[in-house]
RNA sequence: GGAGGCGUAGCUCAGCCGGUUAGAGCGUUCGGUUCACAUCCGAAAGGUCGAGGGUUCGAGUCCCCCCGUCUCCACCA
């Protein structure tokens, strides 16, 4: 084992993590394969955008799926990471145009193909960029089957999923109201919408009855929808409009009568219970105007500039109109106030701009036969959400759903397989383009212009990738896959698309667990964000302080579905555990004989500590495997850290050293098994978080080993768990820390070595005599003595007293009298409290007749040890006290002799 | 308007099905250069688990209500 020239003092990520992870690439590690001998385990990436660049939400979705896939992986499944990245419609025409917009050109200046053209050569050239980020994160995906939401076979499932649909009747165009991006030109759905809180205006406006009785007030945010106003509808029930009904109104600025109507719509009491109704910019109005059968007149382009209905104003861009027609009304003297007042203005996701309600024509999903199987799949538990709550925000969402608009009046993206006859204008909806009409038998067919929703092609990701619509063995063997793992601010937008396309198109869930997480926030709990500027790149993290340390962080110390705030300290934290168990390592590979061989180790040979810590991890074994199961990572990975580092590195490591240093021992040989064993075992548990410093040590550790990421996932062995050794050892630690104790508080400098003087059981005796090596290097002990009766011990002694063994230091001068009175009535009071707890339990028949006997026998069995200790520690207190008694009178006499020989 | 999260040590957070004396990291105090590691080791201080009520033999954990805080959904012109 000459492993440890390779090992410096400090381990160095970057030195390791490309080599290793160019090796596992080498060697094909993360590719699967149909494989009937072994159950498989399959994940699907969350493709993320091309135009996107890892961030830390990436870095903790992906680092949560490469531990759960690696943790399988060595389980024995057939594990299955699909890769890959979305198209991201809007996003990437946006960089196009922005991109053209820099020499000059606008979308318009190309044509459609000129267009593609670019948006393809710009997926060429940036399109991999994340894909490289996620390999510097050490994703063990599948590369050999990554796909790209626009693969051919992709495009293919988006026509087959069009066509099918519409086939059903559950794809239909029709005119209507949508939410409308000026900027990015394009319908979208609503919940691309975002409602911000925004300062804004009460305008409250004077329009006159046209037989000139007056006038009707209304109230409005958006003074320049007027221009478009059809009618001002009044409550039925609102006694002080009732006899106006029916009555016409002259539209201020327009000069176009309109009726006040009656509707349910308005609300009594709010504003001035009159409401200019604007059917093409309101969808609210658009409702009303269709129940009383009203015009619907466009004031605006879709880009948001008025058009020639809006008389005077058009050319002007809404926001501008809006200025000059209150400037207008206010010169007609029909503007009769203005009040400041917050309401929610939608904007697009995308862009920030305010959305405006738009009336076109648009492909919509039915969506109400869509919600219902999958809502019916959630409840039966065919998808299970972790953490559970989520599932209420699905059912929430999926049970008041909307139909869907799917069309986006974009280029990039998947073109809707609709064909219209320039002809009759008949629309055929095909898998391939018609050669000519059906009804008229014209071949001059149009392919509808608009694509489809970037989320339309994802809602397909779990089967689409696996070759569907073709019936793929990969598709029978790895579909429904497993897990998918995401955050929660995408379960409408994606996990619900998928679960009703999976079970409409599959007819069954893409998988069976969804997992949640939350948000990686700043360290003040901000949200990470372009325009505060505050994110922390997840490359650099690892630049600084590896791979390895930036997983850690991300995965320990929270649960699913929280929320957690990046903290530079916690990278710190996982950065020196790296250290420390690259150091163990070191330690361990030092104190190896050359070709050690453990085929002949003897199991007779085994100490209480050896037994001790094969049964801790064993334990730990079984319940890291349970929490892996369960997808609580953060709390194995806390498990497997106290056990590495408290366990391990600071109780076994330190009380092995006697033997491991002493080559007369003859356990030795059985200690370096220990050690050997106990290590690679830990670095198993710890690969699934930090696959690279696991595996430079797995290397390092075992000669000619192939790889951890394809070693066997340890299985606990029952016959290892030893109480009777946890207790030894237990006893054995309290002792020491015992010790240490004591000769903290009474500042015994660990230069000072001190006698040790245990009265114990004999039972013990053997135990003590065992560990008097360990004992003495821990205590800083010159002697371990053991004793039948306290009376050997010297009266001036520091005394700790806990289960099993009185402890007793001889301190002489360095005892400090008062220091231990108050310490030993502390350790009373202690006693006495619990003495208390425990009996007033045991004294409740309730409890007696209620509890279970396991924890009746715990508290009687307490009670004794403590009633035990109480004793003790009082009698000790006692003594202690006479002692000061006596240093004091030693004191005054000592005054007396001196101010005697004064005199 | 509806739904949900969070409130546990100075800070950031764990704490599953209710059952040892409620934990960790960072920070703080004190002490440590013997050959794995100062990216380290040892010792310690620090919490009436937001308030109140209830269920229970037993509540940080379950229920109700209130306070504070954050988020999601819906959206009233």
């Amino acid at each position: 084992m000459k492993s440890i020239e390779n090992m410096p003092k400090t381990y160095d990520p970057a030195g390791s993590e490309d080599r290793i992870y160019q090796n596992w690439l080498d060697k094909g590690y993360f590719h699967a394969v149909v494989n009937p001998d072994k159950k498989p385990f399959t994940i699907v990436i969350p493709p993320p955008n091309i135009t996107g660049q890892l961030h830390m939400g990436h870095a903790l979705d992906n680092t949560l799926q490469d531990s759960i896939i690696r943790f399988k992986r060595m389980q024995g499944y057939e594990t299955l990471w699909l890769p890959g990245t979305d198209h991201a419609s809007i996003a990437t025409e946006a960089k196009i145009v922005d991109k053209m917009a820099q020499e000059g050109l606008k979308k318009e200046d190309v044509t459609r193909e000129q267009f593609l053209e670019r948006a393809w050569a710009w997926r060429k050239e940036y399109g991999g960029r994340i894909v490289n980020q996620l390999k510097k994160l050490g994703s063990s995906c599948d590369w050999e089957r990554e796909r790209f939401t626009m693969d051919e076979g992709l495009s293919k499932a988006v026509t087959e999923v069009f066509v099918r649909l519409y086939e059903k009747g559950l794809i239909y165009k029709g005119e209507r109201i949508t939410n409308w991006c000026p900027r990015c030109n394009t319908s979208i759905s609503d919940i691309e919408v975002i409602y911000e809180e925004q300062d804004g205006h009460f305008w409250y406006i004077n329009y006159p009855f046209a037989d000139g009785s007056g006038s009707l007030m209304i109230a409005t945010t958006r003074p320049e929808t007027l221009l478009g106003d059809v009618a001002v509808a009044v409550n039925p029930e609102d006694e002080k409009y009732k006899d106006l009904v029916g009555k016409e109104l002259i539209l201020p600025l327009v000069g176009r009568r309109i009726p006040v109507i009656a509707d349910d719509y308005v609300e009594l009491g709010f504003g001035t219970g009159a409401v200019k109704i604007t059917p093409a910019h309101d969808p609210n109005d658009f409702n009303v105007g269709a129940r009383h059968n009203l015009e619907v007149i466009q004031i605006m382009d879709s880009r948001g500039v008025i058009n020639e209905n809006g008389g005077k104003y058009c050319g002007m861009d809404r926001f501008e109109a809006r200025k000059q027609i209150v400037k207008d009304l206010e010169a007609e003297g029909l503007l009769v106030k203005v009040e400041p007042y917050k309401h929610n203005v939608g904007t697009c996701q995308r862009c920030g701009t305010t959305v405006e309600p738009f009336v076109s024509s648009q492909w919509y999903v039915k969506m109400k036969p869509l919600a219902e199987p999958a809502i019916k799949a959630v409840r039966d538990g065919k998808t299970r959400f972790i953490p559970q709550r989520f599932e209420n925000i699905y059912f929430n969402w999926m049970e008041n759903i909307q139909d869907w608009c799917i069309s986006r009046q974009l280029w990039w993206g998947h073109r809707i397989p609709a064909y219209y006859c320039a002809d009759c204008g008949k629309i055929i909806v095909a898998r391939e383009k018609p050669a000519k009409c059906p009804d008229c038998g014209c071949e001059t067919l149009e392919q509808d212009p608009d694509t489809l929703d970037t989320w339309f092609s994802s809602a397909l990701w779990p089967f689409s990738t696996l070759g569907w619509p073709e019936n793929t063995p990969e598709l029978k063997y790895f579909y429904p896959t497993n897990v998918l793992v995401t955050g929660y601010d995408i379960i409408f937008f994606w996990v619900a698309r998928m679960i009703f396309s999976g079970v409409e198109q599959m007819g069954e869930v893409p998988f069976r667990h969804v997992l949640i997480h939350g948000l990686v926030r700043d360290e003040q709990g901000r949200k990470m964000s372009k325009s505060l500027g505050n994110g922390i790149d997840p490359l650099e993290v690892i630049k600084d302080y590896g791979t390895d340390a930036l997983r850690y962080s991300l995965i320990s110390g929270n649960s699913p579905g929280n929320d957690q705030r990046f903290l530079t300290s916690k990278v710190e934290f996982a950065r020196n555990f790296g250290n420390k168990i690259w150091n163990a390592t070191r330690f361990v590979l030092m104190n190896f004989d050359d070709g050690v061989d453990f085929s002949n180790v003897d199991r007779a040979d085994f100490t209480a500590e050896d037994k001790w810590i094969l049964s801790l991890q064993n334990r730990l074994i079984k319940e890291v495997t349970d929490n892996m199961e369960r997808y609580e990572l953060g709390v194995a990975l806390t498990k497997v850290t106290d056990f590495i580092w408290d366990v391990f590195c600071d109780w076994y490591i330190e009380l092995v050293k006697p033997r491991l240093f002493d080559p007369e021992n003859k356990s030795r040989l059985a200690c370096m098994y220990v050690l050997n064993r106990v290590l690679v075992n830990s670095m198993k548990l710890l690969h699934p978080f930090m696959p690279f410093i696991t595996e430079e040590i797995y290397q390092n550790l075992i000669k000619d080993a192939e790889s951890i990421m394809i070693s066997k996932w340890p299985e606990a062995d029952d016959s290892l768990i030893d109480e009777a050794a946890e207790k030894e050892l237990g006893l054995v630690i309290e002792s020491i820390k015992s010790i240490r104790n004591i000769r903290t508080q009474m500042n015994v400098p660990n230069s000072v070595k001190t006698t040790v003087i245990f009265v114990t059981g004999s039972e013990n005796f053997a135990l003590i005599d065992e560990s008097k090596g360990a004992l003495k290097r821990l205590g800083f002990a010159q002697e371990i003595v053991t004793a039948e009766d306290e009376s050997e011990a010297p009266g001036d002694s520091a005394t700790a007293i806990i289960p099993g063994a009185k402890i007793f230091i001889p301190l002489r001068e360095l005892i400090d009298v008062e220091k231990e009175t108050a310490r030993l009535t502390k350790e009373l009071e202690n006693i006495e409290y619990e003495l208390k707890r425990v009996g007033g339990k045991l004294a409740n028949e309730g409890f007696i007749s209620k509890a279970p006997q396991r924890l009746i026998d715990q508290e009687r069995e307490k009670l004794a040890k403590y009633e035990e200790l109480r004793k003790s520690t009082a009698e000790r207190l006692e003594k202690v006290k006479s002692m000061k008694e006596l240093r004091k009178s030693t004191a005054e006499r000592l005054e007396k002799v001196k101010s005697m020989k004064n005199n």
